[in-house]
DNA sequence: TATCGATATGTAATATCATGCATATCGAAT
DNA sequence: ATTCGATATGCATGATATTACATATCGATA
């Protein structure tokens, strides 16, 4: 008897700001460690990434948002960090939104055709 | 004055079997330049891939399809190929209108709310 | 059975990219 | 001024694809 064969479809969405990318699902993760550790360090390292690469999309994020979407804390008792913005909460609440939709879109479309 | 910030989105979709990848933008233009050139040799040069990679790909795809979306021509005068079956075919079709559906219906919610 | 252009496949070489490490800097708090 | 934990950044190293190359095979046609 033949091996019966199931389709799912996958979806993935990102931000461009013109011709850069600004924000996707990787970007995503990283603003919700920084809120969760309170650093880019012990984000980076939450999600197994270099804290070098991590800086770098944070940097990048910042250029490309209308405002910051992370704050550098210095100074202080407890030594320094990272904190996500107003905007970077936004932000993250409103791709997942879309990311969320457009995934079930996905789906629903997926069903009404044969593969 | 402060520099607009223009942002777009941008979607892509793949199908898997079961948890194998089956179809993406990259296989489906492998397979319509297949149909272009009428081998996977000559098709991977079009798009600049080896054709090793080429050829797993194809290999792949067949594997996961429920028949095979590449057929091998051996033989003949004008020595060998591969072509797109009927299957194929229908799977770039589809495969298409999934992909145009979604991105339309990305870019309507995009517009829906403002970054 | 010789020819043809590709397919099919392993292996060595290479390019690409991410990581690790080292160092300088930061600024509030004490 | 010292301390703190991170940020900020260059550069060498390493891991991980991806490619190039070489070779064997394929099968209808003539």
């Amino acid at each position: 008897m033949a091996k019966t064969k199931e389709y799912t479809i996958q979806a993935q969405i990102w931000i461009n700001e013109g011709s850069n990318s600004f924000l996707g699902p990787g970007r995503i993760m990283l603003l919700e460690n920084i809120i969760k550790t309170g650093s880019i360090t012990n984000a980076a390292k939450e999600m197994k990434m270099s804290y070098r690469q991590a800086w770098q999309l944070v940097e990048d994020m910042n250029k490309h948002a209308k405002e910051p979407l992370v704050e550098k804390i210095l100074g202080g008792k407890g030594g320094s960090g990272s904190k996500v913005s107003k905007a970077g909460e936004k932000a993250i609440i409103l791709f997942k939104e879309l990311e969320n939709k457009i995934k079930l879109y996905s789906e629903e479309e997926l069903k009404k055709i044969q593969m």
